[in-house]
DNA sequence: GTCTATAGCTGGATAGAC
DNA sequence: GTCTATCCAGCTATAGAC
């Protein structure tokens, strides 16, 4: 048990596993309380209603999704050691969470305002739009083909992501058990850089 | 309006519209009625409960979206013109309706059981599998590289399908307006298939 | 700070008139 | 078959004792 950290802490914790595991409308504060260890009122003392403690749990949630595409992709490298290097760190990231990008994205899509005023307060991942032009640099500079850089990251984002996405239901109609599901995970690493190599190579 | 039409087809078209909009456990049976222009009684009247409403709605979108997918995998054509086939048709399905897949799987997240259930019960999509050794053949006939027939199809279902699932969030970050994002879209269709192609050719 | 008890409301479901 | 009125469970939120 984690009696030993504060309350607020063990709160959060309890709230991000719910919140989640079921989303904003299907998650209940009752659960959150439960999983907490405490009672349901204490969510309330500390952090006033349902809605603002999802908010502080979606915003912690979406920081780890896209902060960390943000951070990877501005490492200071030439891009074709960068893009093994984006594919091989976020799969790992999301290993470590396999449900986040399902729940981030699912709530971007429920409350799309929401996301688009956040975008407003924190700035635009400036990362991301430096990662494009240095897509746009490096095809210029024969390093490799000309693509279109918004298709580039689409294709990287869709082949890493969308796997962790959609595997409860791949894993149902392939039959797959976790161990074999995890293992193709694994593999994906290669198979992904592979894939846009073979795309990119001038 | 389509006040033409019978009431419960009336009502299976407005529970579409909020289950897939708001999720199970987000849309409300108030909603559903206020959509099909009717009392919130007859929803009951005509089925029930919000979960035997819900089950219809799901098992559409179920067939349509993985139902789909075994049609357009199982044509009979060689390996190297299905592919574009299968993502210029896939895409195109999509489109119509953009939302079914986040809903599709975010159900299914939701509650495994039941769609596990549903495989067991209707078959377990034997075109899918079917594509599997279709393309290992190709393979060994040295058609195509030989590569891991499940890795081929998460890459064709990732490139294809994540960019509507994440769409709200891309559009978001990249500062895009709807007719840019859908242009980027109609576009995918030759760029997925010259990744894959690129991947794949012997 | 933490608990119990409960207020107040929302939403699924039903009864009963027409 | 369709409506209004209403029941009742479940949920968020708060009051108040300790």
């Amino acid at each position: 048990m984690a009696q030993d950290r504060n309350t607020e802490e063990l709160i959060i914790e309890a709230a991000k596993k719910i919140f989640v595991k079921r989303g904003l409308a299907g998650a209940r504060m009752q659960d959150i309380a439960d999983e907490a260890g405490i009672n349901k009122a204490m969510l309330h003392y500390y952090y006033r209603s349902k809605d603002k403690l999802f908010e502080i749990v979606f915003n912690e949630a979406i920081g780890k999704v896209i902060g960390r595409l943000g951070t990877v992709l501005s490492q200071p490298m030439p891009i074709l050691e960068k893009i093994p290097a984006i594919v091989e760190s976020y799969i790992d990231g999301v290993m470590e969470a396999p449900y986040l990008p399902m729940f981030v994205l699912n709530e971007i899509n429920q409350q799309p305002e929401m996301f688009l005023q956040r975008l407003k307060t924190q700035g635009n991942f400036p990362n991301i739009l430096l990662f494009l032009k240095e897509i746009v640099e490096a095809g210029k500079q024969g390093q490799i083909k000309e693509v279109s850089p918004i298709q580039l990251l689409l294709n990287i984002l869709s082949l890493c992501v969308f796997p962790f996405v959609a595997r409860p239901m791949v894993q149902g109609i392939l039959q797959l058990d976790s161990v074999q599901y995890n293992m193709i995970m694994e593999d994906r690493k290669k198979v992904i850089t592979e894939v846009i190599f073979a795309w990119i190579k001038a």
